[in-house]
DNA sequence: CCGGGATGTTACAGTTTCACGACAATCGTC
DNA sequence: GACGATTGTCGTGAAACTGTAACATCCCGG
Protein backbone atom coordinates (compact mmCIF):
# COMPACT_ATOMS: atom_id res chain seq x y z
CA UNK A 1 0.00 0.00 0.00
CA UNK A 2 1.18 2.85 -0.39
CA UNK A 3 0.30 6.38 0.02
CA UNK A 4 -0.25 9.47 -1.33
CA UNK A 5 2.18 12.05 -0.20
CA UNK A 6 0.71 15.12 1.50
CA UNK A 7 2.20 18.38 2.79
CA UNK A 8 0.51 19.93 5.78
CA UNK A 9 1.36 23.38 6.20
CA UNK A 10 -0.72 25.18 9.21
CA UNK A 11 1.09 26.98 12.19
CA UNK A 12 -2.00 26.58 14.56
CA UNK A 13 -0.01 23.49 16.50
CA UNK A 14 -3.28 21.62 17.63
CA UNK A 15 -5.03 21.72 14.69
CA UNK A 16 -2.25 20.83 12.47
CA UNK A 17 -1.84 17.82 14.93
CA UNK A 18 -5.20 16.51 14.97
CA UNK A 19 -4.98 16.61 11.16
CA UNK A 20 -1.77 15.36 10.92
CA UNK A 21 -3.08 12.22 13.11
CA UNK A 22 -6.74 12.11 11.16
CA UNK A 23 -4.68 11.99 7.67
CA UNK A 24 -2.12 9.58 8.53
CA UNK A 25 -4.58 7.45 10.41
CA UNK A 26 -6.07 7.63 6.71
CA UNK A 27 -3.17 6.13 5.39
CA UNK A 28 -1.76 8.87 4.05
CA UNK A 29 1.99 9.64 4.40
CA UNK A 30 2.02 13.35 5.93
CA UNK A 31 4.58 15.69 6.26
CA UNK A 32 3.72 18.53 8.18
CA UNK A 33 5.41 22.23 9.26
CA UNK A 34 4.39 25.54 10.22
CA UNK A 35 6.58 27.92 8.38
CA UNK A 36 6.07 28.73 4.66
CA UNK A 37 9.93 28.72 3.78
CA UNK A 38 10.47 25.33 5.39
CA UNK A 39 7.23 24.34 3.23
CA UNK A 40 8.57 25.28 -0.17
CA UNK A 41 11.74 23.14 1.11
CA UNK A 42 10.42 19.70 2.06
CA UNK A 43 8.10 20.55 -1.28
CA UNK A 44 11.47 20.68 -3.32
CA UNK A 45 12.71 17.66 -1.98
CA UNK A 46 10.39 15.22 -2.30
CA UNK A 47 7.44 16.57 -4.31
CA UNK A 48 4.00 16.05 -2.68
CA UNK A 49 0.34 14.94 -4.17
CA UNK A 50 -1.21 17.30 -2.38
CA UNK A 51 -0.52 20.29 -0.78
CA UNK A 52 -2.99 21.58 2.32
CA UNK A 53 -1.91 25.06 2.87
CA UNK A 54 -2.96 27.73 5.47
CA UNK A 55 -3.46 31.16 4.85
CA UNK A 56 -1.87 33.04 8.04
CA UNK A 57 1.63 31.32 8.44
CA UNK A 58 4.86 32.19 9.93
CA UNK A 59 8.10 32.66 7.28
CA UNK A 60 6.35 33.51 3.87
CA UNK A 61 3.00 34.04 3.50
CA UNK A 62 0.58 31.50 2.19
CA UNK A 63 -0.15 33.55 -0.72
CA UNK A 64 3.22 33.88 -1.61
CA UNK A 65 4.22 30.28 -0.97
CA UNK A 66 0.97 29.10 -3.24
CA UNK A 67 2.94 31.55 -6.07
CA UNK A 68 6.17 30.20 -5.70
CA UNK A 69 5.00 26.51 -5.77
CA UNK A 70 3.47 27.26 -9.26
CA UNK A 71 5.80 29.15 -10.23
CA UNK A 72 8.89 25.96 -9.56
CA UNK A 73 8.76 23.28 -12.31
CA UNK A 74 8.12 20.35 -10.17
CA UNK A 75 5.48 21.97 -7.95
CA UNK A 76 3.73 23.63 -10.90
CA UNK A 77 1.04 21.29 -10.79
CA UNK A 78 0.50 20.19 -7.28
CA UNK A 79 -2.99 20.44 -6.01
CA UNK A 80 -3.32 22.87 -3.58
CA UNK A 81 -6.07 23.15 -0.80
CA UNK A 82 -6.05 26.88 1.10
CA UNK A 83 -7.28 26.91 4.58
CA UNK A 84 -8.60 30.74 4.80
CA UNK A 85 -10.15 32.37 7.97
CA UNK A 86 -13.63 32.92 7.64
CA UNK A 87 -15.07 36.09 6.09
CA UNK A 88 -11.94 36.71 4.81
CA UNK A 89 -13.53 37.26 1.34
CA UNK A 90 -10.56 38.44 -0.23
CA UNK A 91 -8.42 36.27 0.73
CA UNK A 92 -10.22 33.21 -1.42
CA UNK A 93 -10.05 35.65 -4.42
CA UNK A 94 -6.69 36.29 -4.08
CA UNK A 95 -6.11 32.36 -3.27
CA UNK A 96 -7.70 31.23 -6.41
CA UNK A 97 -7.29 33.44 -8.62
CA UNK A 98 -2.72 32.64 -7.30
CA UNK A 99 -3.75 28.85 -8.31
CA UNK A 100 -5.28 26.93 -5.39
CA UNK A 101 -7.56 24.27 -6.37
CA UNK A 102 -9.68 24.51 -3.77
CA UNK A 103 -10.45 26.41 -0.66
CA UNK A 104 -12.15 25.61 2.55
CA UNK A 105 -13.29 28.28 5.72
CA UNK A 106 -12.14 27.61 8.85
CA UNK A 107 -13.67 26.82 10.82
CA UNK A 108 -14.14 23.26 9.07
CA UNK A 109 -15.06 19.69 10.00
CA UNK A 110 -11.93 17.63 9.60
CA UNK A 111 -13.99 15.79 7.87
CA UNK A 112 -14.90 17.90 5.30
CA UNK A 113 -11.09 18.46 4.46
CA UNK A 114 -10.70 14.44 4.23
CA UNK A 115 -13.59 14.52 1.98
CA UNK A 116 -12.21 17.13 -0.23
CA UNK A 117 -8.75 15.86 -0.10
CA UNK A 118 -9.98 12.48 -0.98
CA UNK A 119 -11.90 14.19 -3.91
CA UNK A 120 -8.91 15.47 -5.40
CA UNK A 121 -6.96 12.16 -5.09
CA UNK A 122 -9.44 10.65 -6.89
CA UNK A 123 -9.12 13.41 -9.80
CA UNK A 124 -5.59 14.03 -10.56
CA UNK A 125 -4.33 10.30 -10.13
CA UNK A 126 -6.66 7.83 -10.15
CA UNK A 127 -3.61 5.69 -9.44
CA UNK A 128 -2.19 7.70 -6.55
CA UNK A 129 -4.91 6.15 -4.09
CA UNK A 130 -1.66 4.43 -3.90
CA UNK A 131 -2.89 1.03 -5.32
CA UNK A 132 -1.26 -0.93 -7.86
CA UNK A 133 -3.09 -0.49 -11.41
CA UNK A 134 -3.68 -3.82 -12.70
CA UNK A 135 -4.96 -4.10 -16.76
CA UNK A 136 -5.30 -7.29 -18.37
CA UNK A 137 -2.01 -9.03 -17.49
CA UNK A 138 -0.05 -6.03 -16.74
CA UNK A 139 0.56 -5.03 -13.21
CA UNK A 140 1.79 -1.36 -12.50
CA UNK A 141 2.92 -1.09 -8.95
CA UNK A 142 3.37 2.96 -8.22
CA UNK A 143 5.19 2.89 -4.96
CA UNK A 144 7.74 0.45 -6.14
CA UNK A 145 7.95 1.67 -9.16
CA UNK A 146 7.76 -1.66 -10.53
CA UNK A 147 5.33 -3.01 -13.46
CA UNK A 148 5.01 -6.58 -14.13
CA UNK A 149 3.80 -8.54 -16.62
CA UNK A 150 2.74 -12.51 -16.79
CA UNK A 151 4.80 -12.77 -13.42
CA UNK A 152 7.67 -11.11 -15.03
CA UNK A 153 9.29 -8.08 -13.90
CA UNK A 154 9.55 -5.23 -17.55
CA UNK A 155 12.84 -3.50 -18.02
CA UNK A 156 11.44 -0.11 -18.70
CA UNK A 157 13.12 2.68 -18.80
CA UNK A 158 12.13 6.38 -17.18
CA UNK A 159 9.93 7.48 -19.23
CA UNK A 160 8.24 4.46 -20.72
CA UNK A 161 7.29 3.99 -17.28
CA UNK A 162 5.64 7.54 -16.74
CA UNK A 163 4.20 6.85 -19.95
CA UNK A 164 2.85 3.47 -19.21
CA UNK A 165 1.86 4.50 -15.82
CA UNK A 166 -0.11 7.80 -18.02
CA UNK A 167 -2.34 5.59 -20.07
CA UNK A 168 -3.05 3.08 -17.57
CA UNK A 169 -4.54 6.10 -15.64
CA UNK A 170 -6.67 6.35 -18.01
CA UNK A 171 -7.61 3.39 -19.56
CA UNK A 172 -9.45 3.15 -23.22
CA UNK A 173 -9.09 6.84 -23.82
CA UNK A 174 -7.09 8.32 -26.74
CA UNK A 175 -4.78 10.74 -26.66
CA UNK A 176 -3.09 13.12 -28.90
CA UNK A 177 0.06 13.40 -29.00
CA UNK A 178 0.30 17.21 -27.99
CA UNK A 179 -1.60 15.70 -24.69
CA UNK A 180 0.89 12.76 -23.78
CA UNK A 181 3.51 15.53 -24.19
CA UNK A 182 2.03 17.76 -21.45
CA UNK A 183 0.78 14.77 -19.48
CA UNK A 184 4.17 12.41 -19.36
CA UNK A 185 6.86 15.47 -20.04
CA UNK A 186 5.34 18.26 -18.96
CA UNK A 187 3.65 21.36 -19.86
CA UNK A 188 6.41 24.06 -20.81
CA UNK A 189 8.38 20.69 -22.56
CA UNK A 190 10.00 21.86 -26.07
CA UNK A 191 9.89 18.64 -28.00
CA UNK A 192 8.48 17.84 -31.31
CA UNK A 193 5.27 15.52 -31.34
CA UNK A 194 6.78 12.83 -33.81
CA UNK A 195 9.28 12.19 -30.70
CA UNK A 196 6.25 10.59 -28.69
CA UNK A 197 5.78 7.86 -31.68
CA UNK A 198 9.33 6.90 -30.96
CA UNK A 199 8.50 6.34 -27.27
CA UNK A 200 5.48 4.46 -28.31
CA UNK A 201 7.76 2.37 -29.90
CA UNK A 202 10.17 1.85 -26.80
CA UNK A 203 7.17 0.87 -24.20
CA UNK A 204 5.77 -1.41 -27.12
CA UNK A 205 9.06 -3.44 -27.07
CA UNK A 206 9.67 -3.07 -23.87
CA UNK A 207 6.19 -4.83 -22.77
CA UNK A 208 6.41 -7.40 -24.96
CA UNK A 209 6.14 -10.73 -23.02
CA UNK A 210 6.02 -14.39 -25.01
CA UNK A 211 3.58 -14.06 -27.27
CA UNK A 212 1.25 -11.88 -25.26
CA UNK A 213 -0.81 -9.15 -27.79
CA UNK A 214 0.15 -5.24 -27.85
CA UNK A 215 -2.17 -3.56 -25.67
CA UNK A 216 -1.13 0.13 -27.18
CA UNK A 217 -3.74 1.22 -29.81
CA UNK A 218 -2.91 3.58 -32.81
CA UNK A 219 -5.53 5.37 -33.67
CA UNK A 220 -4.52 7.41 -37.02
CA UNK A 221 -4.77 10.99 -37.28
CA UNK A 222 -5.67 10.81 -33.62
CA UNK A 223 -3.49 9.26 -30.71
CA UNK A 224 -2.94 6.62 -28.72
CA UNK A 225 -4.71 4.70 -26.19
CA UNK A 226 -4.05 1.38 -24.08
CA UNK A 227 -6.89 -1.12 -24.36
CA UNK A 228 -9.12 -1.24 -21.51
CA UNK A 229 -9.88 -5.07 -21.43
CA UNK B 1 -8.35 15.03 -32.62
CA UNK B 2 -11.19 15.40 -31.48
CA UNK B 3 -11.71 17.44 -28.08
CA UNK B 4 -14.20 19.98 -27.59
CA UNK B 5 -12.13 23.20 -28.29
CA UNK B 6 -12.12 26.40 -25.53
CA UNK B 7 -11.01 29.40 -25.74
CA UNK B 8 -10.13 30.87 -22.44
CA UNK B 9 -10.32 34.88 -21.77
CA UNK B 10 -8.65 36.06 -18.86
CA UNK B 11 -6.30 38.40 -17.97
CA UNK B 12 -4.89 37.11 -15.06
CA UNK B 13 -1.87 35.03 -15.48
CA UNK B 14 -2.03 32.59 -12.64
CA UNK B 15 -5.91 32.04 -13.02
CA UNK B 16 -5.68 31.86 -16.52
CA UNK B 17 -2.78 29.22 -16.49
CA UNK B 18 -4.96 26.88 -13.38
CA UNK B 19 -7.67 26.78 -15.51
CA UNK B 20 -5.78 26.12 -18.88
CA UNK B 21 -4.13 23.24 -16.93
CA UNK B 22 -7.13 22.14 -14.81
CA UNK B 23 -9.05 22.01 -18.65
CA UNK B 24 -6.47 20.52 -20.28
CA UNK B 25 -6.13 17.43 -17.58
CA UNK B 26 -9.93 16.91 -19.22
CA UNK B 27 -9.26 16.52 -22.47
CA UNK B 28 -10.58 19.69 -23.60
CA UNK B 29 -8.17 21.40 -26.33
CA UNK B 30 -7.46 24.89 -25.06
CA UNK B 31 -6.23 28.19 -26.55
CA UNK B 32 -6.08 31.48 -23.97
CA UNK B 33 -5.01 35.28 -24.45
CA UNK B 34 -5.48 37.72 -22.25
CA UNK B 35 -6.86 40.52 -24.45
CA UNK B 36 -9.93 41.03 -25.97
CA UNK B 37 -9.58 41.84 -29.07
CA UNK B 38 -6.78 38.89 -29.60
CA UNK B 39 -9.52 36.66 -28.83
CA UNK B 40 -11.58 38.04 -31.14
CA UNK B 41 -8.96 36.57 -33.78
CA UNK B 42 -8.77 33.44 -32.06
CA UNK B 43 -12.44 32.78 -32.28
CA UNK B 44 -12.72 34.01 -35.85
CA UNK B 45 -9.73 31.70 -36.94
CA UNK B 46 -10.96 28.67 -35.24
CA UNK B 47 -14.22 28.93 -34.17
CA UNK B 48 -14.46 27.31 -30.34
CA UNK B 49 -17.14 25.27 -28.79
CA UNK B 50 -17.26 27.15 -25.71
CA UNK B 51 -15.80 30.49 -24.99
CA UNK B 52 -14.74 31.42 -21.12
CA UNK B 53 -14.49 35.09 -21.01
CA UNK B 54 -13.39 37.24 -17.95
CA UNK B 55 -15.32 40.48 -17.84
CA UNK B 56 -12.38 42.82 -17.10
CA UNK B 57 -10.01 42.53 -19.35
CA UNK B 58 -7.40 44.35 -21.93
CA UNK B 59 -8.57 45.55 -24.90
CA UNK B 60 -11.60 45.45 -25.68
CA UNK B 61 -13.78 45.19 -23.01
CA UNK B 62 -15.71 41.87 -21.37
CA UNK B 63 -18.69 42.82 -23.09
CA UNK B 64 -17.81 44.37 -26.02
CA UNK B 65 -15.98 41.10 -27.05
CA UNK B 66 -19.58 39.52 -25.83
CA UNK B 67 -21.12 41.49 -28.67
CA UNK B 68 -18.68 40.87 -31.48
CA UNK B 69 -18.45 37.62 -31.36
CA UNK B 70 -22.67 37.25 -31.33
CA UNK B 71 -22.59 39.86 -34.08
CA UNK B 72 -20.21 37.40 -36.44
CA UNK B 73 -21.84 35.02 -38.01
CA UNK B 74 -19.36 32.08 -37.02
CA UNK B 75 -19.37 32.73 -33.31
CA UNK B 76 -23.19 33.95 -33.15
CA UNK B 77 -24.49 30.94 -30.99
CA UNK B 78 -21.00 29.92 -29.76
CA UNK B 79 -21.93 29.22 -25.46
CA UNK B 80 -20.39 32.02 -23.67
CA UNK B 81 -19.83 31.58 -19.66
CA UNK B 82 -19.03 35.04 -18.19
CA UNK B 83 -16.77 35.18 -15.50
CA UNK B 84 -17.59 38.35 -13.02
CA UNK B 85 -16.52 40.51 -10.06
CA UNK B 86 -18.77 39.63 -7.07
CA UNK B 87 -21.47 41.33 -6.36
CA UNK B 88 -21.48 43.09 -9.38
CA UNK B 89 -25.28 42.96 -9.86
CA UNK B 90 -25.40 45.23 -13.18
CA UNK B 91 -22.86 43.65 -14.72
CA UNK B 92 -24.49 39.99 -14.97
CA UNK B 93 -27.65 41.80 -16.14
CA UNK B 94 -25.58 43.07 -19.09
CA UNK B 95 -23.42 40.12 -19.61
CA UNK B 96 -26.89 37.99 -20.08
CA UNK B 97 -28.41 40.86 -22.10
CA UNK B 98 -25.50 40.45 -24.21
CA UNK B 99 -25.65 36.92 -25.14
CA UNK B 100 -23.73 35.26 -22.48
CA UNK B 101 -25.17 31.95 -21.49
CA UNK B 102 -24.05 31.48 -18.01
CA UNK B 103 -22.02 33.95 -15.33
CA UNK B 104 -19.54 32.79 -12.50
CA UNK B 105 -18.63 35.07 -9.88
CA UNK B 106 -15.64 35.31 -8.31
CA UNK B 107 -14.33 34.06 -6.52
CA UNK B 108 -15.53 30.69 -7.47
CA UNK B 109 -13.98 26.86 -7.44
CA UNK B 110 -12.20 26.22 -10.16
CA UNK B 111 -14.15 22.75 -10.08
CA UNK B 112 -17.35 24.85 -9.79
CA UNK B 113 -16.25 26.56 -13.50
CA UNK B 114 -15.48 22.76 -14.74
CA UNK B 115 -19.14 21.84 -13.72
CA UNK B 116 -20.45 24.37 -15.76
CA UNK B 117 -18.60 24.12 -19.00
CA UNK B 118 -19.36 20.20 -18.75
CA UNK B 119 -23.31 20.90 -18.29
CA UNK B 120 -22.98 23.54 -21.16
CA UNK B 121 -20.87 21.21 -22.98
CA UNK B 122 -23.66 18.27 -22.73
CA UNK B 123 -26.10 20.42 -23.62
CA UNK B 124 -24.80 21.95 -27.17
CA UNK B 125 -22.80 18.63 -27.99
CA UNK B 126 -22.89 15.75 -25.87
CA UNK B 127 -20.00 13.55 -27.42
CA UNK B 128 -17.93 16.74 -27.22
CA UNK B 129 -18.63 16.06 -23.29
CA UNK B 130 -16.79 12.95 -23.52
CA UNK B 131 -20.56 11.00 -23.79
CA UNK B 132 -21.35 8.05 -25.64
CA UNK B 133 -23.78 8.35 -28.30
CA UNK B 134 -26.35 5.23 -29.19
CA UNK B 135 -28.27 5.61 -32.05
CA UNK B 136 -29.87 2.40 -32.95
CA UNK B 137 -27.58 -0.67 -32.42
CA UNK B 138 -24.83 2.08 -32.89
CA UNK B 139 -22.37 2.75 -29.83
CA UNK B 140 -20.10 5.83 -30.27
CA UNK B 141 -17.88 6.42 -27.80
CA UNK B 142 -15.66 9.41 -28.34
CA UNK B 143 -12.85 9.65 -25.40
CA UNK B 144 -12.38 6.12 -26.39
CA UNK B 145 -12.76 7.13 -30.46
CA UNK B 146 -14.33 3.77 -30.61
CA UNK B 147 -17.75 2.83 -32.53
CA UNK B 148 -19.29 -0.32 -32.10
CA UNK B 149 -22.54 -2.01 -33.42
CA UNK B 150 -23.94 -5.14 -32.36
CA UNK B 151 -20.91 -5.84 -29.94
CA UNK B 152 -18.67 -5.61 -32.96
CA UNK B 153 -16.02 -2.88 -33.46
CA UNK B 154 -16.23 -1.20 -36.03
CA UNK B 155 -13.35 -0.42 -38.26
CA UNK B 156 -13.45 3.42 -39.43
CA UNK B 157 -10.78 5.79 -41.12
CA UNK B 158 -10.51 8.85 -39.36
CA UNK B 159 -12.99 10.82 -42.17
CA UNK B 160 -15.56 8.37 -42.05
CA UNK B 161 -15.57 8.71 -38.11
CA UNK B 162 -15.65 12.17 -37.82
CA UNK B 163 -18.18 12.10 -40.71
CA UNK B 164 -20.31 9.58 -38.34
CA UNK B 165 -19.97 11.28 -35.00
CA UNK B 166 -21.28 14.19 -37.02
CA UNK B 167 -24.30 13.15 -38.07
CA UNK B 168 -24.45 11.13 -35.03
CA UNK B 169 -24.90 14.52 -33.03
CA UNK B 170 -28.12 15.45 -34.59
CA UNK B 171 -29.96 12.34 -35.56
CA UNK B 172 -32.48 13.10 -38.23
CA UNK B 173 -31.65 15.98 -39.78
CA UNK B 174 -30.48 16.42 -43.21
CA UNK B 175 -27.07 17.39 -43.90
CA UNK B 176 -26.45 19.26 -47.65
CA UNK B 177 -22.89 18.26 -49.42
CA UNK B 178 -21.75 21.92 -48.58
CA UNK B 179 -22.74 21.79 -44.61
CA UNK B 180 -21.08 18.38 -44.38
CA UNK B 181 -17.81 19.67 -45.98
CA UNK B 182 -17.94 22.24 -43.11
CA UNK B 183 -18.76 20.60 -40.39
CA UNK B 184 -16.83 17.22 -41.12
CA UNK B 185 -13.60 18.70 -43.22
CA UNK B 186 -13.82 22.45 -42.09
CA UNK B 187 -14.90 25.57 -43.32
CA UNK B 188 -11.50 26.37 -44.94
CA UNK B 189 -11.59 23.07 -47.29
CA UNK B 190 -11.83 23.74 -50.76
CA UNK B 191 -13.16 20.24 -52.00
CA UNK B 192 -15.36 18.68 -55.21
CA UNK B 193 -19.42 18.57 -53.50
CA UNK B 194 -19.09 15.28 -55.04
CA UNK B 195 -16.41 14.06 -53.12
CA UNK B 196 -19.02 13.76 -49.75
CA UNK B 197 -20.68 10.22 -51.62
CA UNK B 198 -17.49 8.84 -51.55
CA UNK B 199 -17.16 9.31 -48.27
CA UNK B 200 -20.51 8.39 -47.89
CA UNK B 201 -20.63 5.21 -49.49
CA UNK B 202 -17.35 4.22 -47.44
CA UNK B 203 -18.93 4.89 -44.37
CA UNK B 204 -21.88 3.07 -45.50
CA UNK B 205 -19.49 -0.01 -46.16
CA UNK B 206 -17.79 0.62 -43.33
CA UNK B 207 -20.17 0.21 -40.74
CA UNK B 208 -22.24 -2.58 -42.49
CA UNK B 209 -22.44 -5.67 -39.78
CA UNK B 210 -24.63 -8.99 -40.99
CA UNK B 211 -27.73 -7.78 -42.23
CA UNK B 212 -28.67 -4.41 -40.60
CA UNK B 213 -29.78 -2.43 -42.05
CA UNK B 214 -28.16 1.11 -43.24
CA UNK B 215 -29.31 3.92 -41.12
CA UNK B 216 -27.54 6.13 -43.45
CA UNK B 217 -30.45 8.06 -45.77
CA UNK B 218 -30.04 9.71 -48.98
CA UNK B 219 -32.50 12.63 -49.51
CA UNK B 220 -32.55 13.26 -53.06
CA UNK B 221 -31.46 16.86 -54.32
CA UNK B 222 -31.10 17.83 -50.37
CA UNK B 223 -27.88 15.81 -49.02
CA UNK B 224 -28.05 13.32 -46.06
CA UNK B 225 -28.85 12.14 -43.12
CA UNK B 226 -28.73 9.33 -40.10
CA UNK B 227 -31.95 8.04 -39.09
CA UNK B 228 -33.20 8.49 -35.66
CA UNK B 229 -34.44 5.46 -34.69
C1' DC C 1 -41.18 4.31 -72.20
C1' DC C 2 -37.73 8.16 -72.31
C1' DG C 3 -34.52 11.75 -71.07
C1' DG C 4 -31.90 14.08 -67.93
C1' DG C 5 -30.45 15.14 -63.51
C1' DA C 6 -28.88 13.05 -59.25
C1' DT C 7 -26.64 9.45 -56.84
C1' DG C 8 -23.91 4.92 -56.45
C1' DT C 9 -19.71 2.56 -57.42
C1' DT C 10 -15.12 1.72 -58.79
C1' DA C 11 -10.37 2.50 -59.84
C1' DC C 12 -6.30 5.09 -59.19
C1' DA C 13 -2.66 8.28 -58.29
C1' DG C 14 -1.11 11.48 -54.84
C1' DT C 15 -0.70 12.40 -50.10
C1' DT C 16 -0.44 11.58 -45.21
C1' DT C 17 0.59 8.89 -41.32
C1' DC C 18 3.05 5.75 -38.84
C1' DA C 19 6.61 1.96 -37.53
C1' DC C 20 11.27 1.18 -37.51
C1' DG C 21 16.24 1.69 -37.49
C1' DA C 22 20.11 4.55 -36.82
C1' DC C 23 22.71 8.23 -34.57
C1' DA C 24 24.48 11.98 -31.84
C1' DA C 25 23.77 14.42 -27.54
C1' DT C 26 22.95 14.10 -22.76
C1' DC C 27 22.62 12.08 -18.22
C1' DG C 28 23.95 9.43 -14.31
C1' DT C 29 27.11 6.53 -12.14
C1' DC C 30 31.22 4.62 -10.98
C1' DG D 1 36.87 11.21 -16.97
C1' DA D 2 34.86 6.93 -18.92
C1' DC D 3 31.18 3.99 -19.72
C1' DG D 4 26.54 2.49 -20.47
C1' DA D 5 21.77 3.90 -20.41
C1' DT D 6 18.55 7.13 -21.89
C1' DT D 7 16.73 10.57 -24.92
C1' DG D 8 15.42 13.57 -28.89
C1' DT D 9 15.62 13.82 -34.04
C1' DC D 10 15.79 12.42 -38.62
C1' DG D 11 15.24 9.50 -42.86
C1' DT D 12 13.07 5.64 -45.07
C1' DG D 13 9.57 2.55 -46.66
C1' DA D 14 5.18 0.41 -46.15
C1' DA D 15 0.47 0.91 -45.43
C1' DA D 16 -3.58 3.54 -44.89
C1' DC D 17 -6.17 7.25 -46.36
C1' DT D 18 -7.99 10.80 -49.59
C1' DG D 19 -9.80 13.41 -53.53
C1' DT D 20 -11.12 13.01 -58.29
C1' DA D 21 -12.69 11.39 -62.51
C1' DA D 22 -15.15 8.16 -65.12
C1' DC D 23 -18.78 5.12 -65.69
C1' DA D 24 -23.03 2.72 -63.99
C1' DT D 25 -27.44 3.09 -61.99
C1' DC D 26 -31.43 5.10 -60.13
C1' DC D 27 -35.29 8.24 -59.85
C1' DC D 28 -38.82 11.33 -61.50
C1' DG D 29 -41.51 14.02 -64.60
C1' DG D 30 -43.19 14.07 -69.14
Amino acid sequence: MSAAKLLLVEDDPSLSELLEFRFKNEGYDVRATSDGDEALMLAAEDVPDLIILDWMIEGTSGIEVCRQLRRAKDTAHVPIIMLTAREAEDDRIRGLDTGADDYLTKPFSPRELLARVSAVMRRVRPALAGETIELGDIKLDPVAHRVERRGRTLQLGPTEYRLLKFFMESPGRVFSRGQLLDGVWGTESDIELRTVDVHIRRLRKAITVDDAKDPIRTVRSAGYSIEST
